[in-house]
DNA sequence: ATGAAAGCGCTAACAT
DNA sequence: ATGTTAGCGCTTTCAT
């Protein structure tokens, strides 16, 4: 019985008997309120907690005050790789450091694919006081969230249709790839290919867009026999670059919608013997790190991740302490940045 | 009054008077102990909760139960960045993974620098059931653990002293760098160089102590002026490179502490035109996704990170069902890969 | 099989 | 300036 209670960490009740006082007045001084109370009493409190190694019980607070400093970032599977996904632990980076900065905690969750029906159990179960959702795929359980939960959320990485009445950022995707097609059409390319993202991402279906109507406006072509398609990790790149290379006919320039299909397609390209860039100019997106090391370096477009993890942070902080839901789209400015692999087309 | 009643979530006395039972029969039904209860009222209860949409409150439950079902990771800022870190990312996958099946949730815990005073506080603060430490630092204030806490704890990426008294999972090192070294020898080499880590970490001294002691059993001399220090980072391995470069002689192979210092070594070698593998070897050390990725190719060891992950939430689990501290250190064996960027000495 | 009651550790009115 | 009280939403005896 004694011994029970001496293993048993010490509570605020504790505290307060050790230094005479009521309950309520330790809370005051251990929560923060300390100028309701005169400084000797300040001072005794203080002292007790510290001999006693008094530590505040986070779930009791929490429970009565209804706030967890807690925010969930929410990942699909998929995304919760984060050695194969770049994208996410980059933005993770950003939401990490912003949130430690606001005195706010983290906790990661992974969808669970298995068991859809706990999901919202999981996610809205007091534990957490808003959501951050990286790229939501178009299928997600998780857009239906406003049926089932008033949570405060932030949505990064896709551009979600306004009905879903959600806040996202999302990188300037038609930008960006107006900016490589721009590039490789000055330097004058004019038979220009892509590997598409994978049919569940948003981005896939902005990039995409983008792609046929910038190609479209320089007066160029888009041959469907050269929009591949690839998943999104350096595996499909490679694949979707095998495939391409059984046509007929070339492309001079390939646009690739991230940096881990370019880099799967160079490797392709280094096995079939094709020099990049003489033989085929090759752009990515996202400015991964993986975009500076690989040989030849990759001409991509730098998305500004880590920033939009603080963003993501800032928006739905803002929200929690407003009350009001935010709702729209930021898109992210992004920017060229020219490396290796591009150059004019080849000339017989 | 109300109108607040209808904004607040259902509890569990609302689902038990709306289903006309008790809350101590709707506790038992919807915490899983519907065997003790007549079919009618457990699915009466159910339907009533599934109606209005009840979801447990976790901190709630946590509160009485002692339980949150909950790992915190923690990191020293330095590992917080994902990008830059493979390691900690691999590692991280791997927890993910496993704490999901086992139905744990997981907390990202950054250490803040700014204020240590804190730190047990946010760490040992009831949300937490045990906690998975990621490399920490050789002069870290975590790790006076066991006079701050008996949270339950695994440390991951470095073999600490005994005296801790925690239990420890780290790649095999002597066997890696032996490995290495081993297989530069077998190719000829006699000249070997090595680019440390930091010294704040444990890895850098297991690894150095374990390339000193390979080369001397192998009859060769470790050339002081080719050890030099880097910092895990592939910038650091970039300018502990160009350092080395400086030298009037020079090894034929050098050994990297990690991969992301091999890619920044590769690079500077790359820029001052000393082609890899025909007039200098390098390997690595951990397999990172970029070590396949770079040009060469690079020959390393692969380290499990993401099997050291599941390995350390079993290891936490089993001591959080037992309540018996492990302790002592699990060196995970480890494997050559051999690529490209390992070759035989230039001979004149 | 079910209900009543005690309390987990804390905050926030409200009194004094 | 300090004490008292009523919960937060849940689990868990202990009765019935």
């Amino acid at each position: 019985m004694a011994e029970e209670k001496r293993r048993r960490r010490p509570t605020l009740a504790l505290v307060a008997r050790e230094a005479g006082v009521s309950i309520g007045t330790a809370s005051n001084i251990l929560g923060g309120k300390e100028e309701l109370h005169s400084p000797e009493t300040v001072a005794r409190v203080q002292s007790v907690a510290r001999h006693l190694g008094y530590r505040p019980n986070r779930l009791a607070r929490s429970l009565v005050s209804r706030k967890s400093h807690t925010v969930g970032v929410l990942m699909e599977p998929v995304h919760a790789i984060f050695t194969r996904n770049p994208y996410a632990a980059a933005v993770l980076d950003g939401l990490l450091l912003r949130l430690g900065e606001k005195g706010y905690h983290i906790k990661l969750i992974s969808l669970d694919r298995h068991d859809p029906k706990s999901l919202w159990a999981q996610i809205d179960d007091g534990s957490i006081d808003g959501a951050v959702v990286i790229a939501p795929l178009i299928d997600s359980p998780l857009l239906e969230w406003y049926h089932h939960t008033n949570l405060p959320c932030v949505v990064v990485g896709a551009e979600l249709p306004d009905s879903y009445g959600l806040y996202c950022i999302e990188a300037d995707n038609a930008q960006g790839i107006g900016m490589l097609v721009d590039h490789l059409v000055e330097l004058g390319h004019r038979r220009i290919g892509m590997i598409l993202g994978p049919k569940q991402q948003y981005s896939r279906y902005h990039r995409e867009q983008a792609f046929r109507q910038t190609l479209h406006a320089r007066g160029l072509k888009v041959r469907e026999e050269w929009m591949v398609e690839g998943s999104y990790t350096v595996q499909s790149g490679y694949e979707a670059m095998q495939r391409l290379l059984m046509q007929k006919e070339l492309p001079t320039a390939l646009v690739a919608s991230n940096d881990n299909m370019a880099v799967g397609a160079v490797e392709a390209c280094r096995q079939a013997n094709i020099p990049i860039p003489e033989r085929l100019s090759i752009v990515g997106f996202d400015d991964a790190p993986s975009a500076s090391i690989v040989s030849p370096s990759l001409t991509t477009i730098h998305v500004p991740l880590s920033e939009i993890g603080s963003h993501a942070v800032d928006a739905l902080l803002e929200q929690l302490t407003s009350g009001v839901p935010k709702r729209g789209t930021y898109r992210v400015p992004v920017e060229l940045i020219i490396r290796e692999s591009t150059a004019p087309p080849y000339v017989k």
